[in-house]
DNA sequence: AGTTGAACGGGACTATAGTCCGCTTGTTCC
DNA sequence: GGAACAAGCGGACTATAGTCCCGTTCAACT
């Protein structure tokens, strides 16, 4: 994973204090050169196709390099999602409602929330399908360890848990409703029944499960 | 995968009845070999620490043996399952209530046979949790191109289709139902809260999407 | 039984992810 | 500006999945 301050992935607010240790200027140029490299050789090849080696030769780096900063392939795809992550997980904190908390006095009931995260989540990923199968599935149980499944699991508990006891057990549900939304599981589906059908049926499983 | 007349996997009852093509002795010979060596080094040192280098050794057959016959280490551990899938599989389309049809005159409610595929299913996964998963993880989208998951899911689709206009798109509910029981994401839900409270969440969510 | 063609066997070979460690380069502190 | 030390660099190295191809073995047919 990432290193530096310009490369923290958002997991925990507090976590943010951390005082940014500051990057070398060779690291941070490197860095740059690899994301450019990558998405270059992503966006023409597809990133099945492309191997680590051959990103960090377009890159002009070696591949200790590479995987010192990066960690894998998932940390490759998860650190050129970064800013469309951190774009949606700052809508959800500070955002408009209904995505987000809205201005302190307006209030927006935990149903329309959920449903307004699974349509930007679904968003968010149909876009970027490829980099975010990469960042989930490269090695097993890879979706689970990043911080960003932390994220997205604590805010739908928070809202199931809101609905006033409908839900039972908010903490097992909302990662259910993950598994719906897996990357993987979302490929098949789209594929077998199109992007309208499988959007209803996210949204079908979200109604139930929370309003 | 398998093939000859004793490996078929359980894909298709009409498929089934292609003429066996009638498998050479020392092919069958070779395949008890690796099926026997294969358990017991899975068991002794866990599915993921043993390379198909390992089996091929202990087996004494050569990697190309393995690898014609089983495909890959997902098409290996598939294999292995092969006997408990086709008993599930089995007791669905011919056994007793509510897991399967039960006798000719009697009905059951489709909301009841759901619950009993959900107990069942996730008793098969969660005794045999690390070769199911490597079955369905080897290789990205391997779960849903192998026969097994049409089964499954076509099992679903019926039943939720006959809840009597509750489920308005029984095929895309069925793929949404089957994400969270994969083995990837079981994994995890256990890890977190628990095989109970896991399979409560399962269970809620298969009430409120088909009765 | 002999012939023959196809399926099988097996190990050398390739491709790729990921590791390691001695060398180089920045940064910091005097 | 220079020394010292940490951080970064990079390519050789390992491990493993999966491929290929040719010699061997089986089984059907005469």
């Amino acid at each position: 994973m990432e290193r530096g301050a310009a490369g923290g992935r958002r997991v925990d607010l507090e976590l943010m204090r951390t005082p940014p240790p500051k990057e070398r200027a060779d690291a941070a140029r490197n860095r740059a050169k690899v994301l450019d490299a990558a998405a270059a050789l992503f966006a023409r090849h597809g990133v099945e196709s492309v191997s680590m080696d051959a990103v960090a030769a377009a890159a002009g780096v070696g591949k200790g390099t590479l995987f010192r900063r990066f960690g894998d392939k998932a940390g490759l795809a998860a650190a050129l999602l970064n800013q469309r992550e951190r774009d949606l997980q700052d809508a959800i904190l500070s955002g408009p409602s209904p995505l987000g908390p809205g201005k302190g006095d307006e209030t927006v009931p935990p149903s329309d929330r959920l449903h307004a995260f699974a349509d930007a989540y679904l968003d968010y990923v149909l876009d970027h399908m490829s980099l975010v199968r990469m960042s989930e599935t490269a090695s097993p149980g890879a979706r689970y360890r990043i911080g960003a499944y932390g994220f997205w699991h604590r805010h739908l508990m928070i809202l199931l848990d809101r609905t006033g006891g409908a839900v039972p057990d908010g903490e097992a549900a909302a990662h259910a409703l993950l598994a719906v939304l897996g990357a993987e599981h979302l490929t098949a589906m789209v594929e077998s029944v199109g992007r309208e059908r499988a959007r209803a049926a996210v949204h079908a499983l979200f109604d139930t499960a929370g309003g």
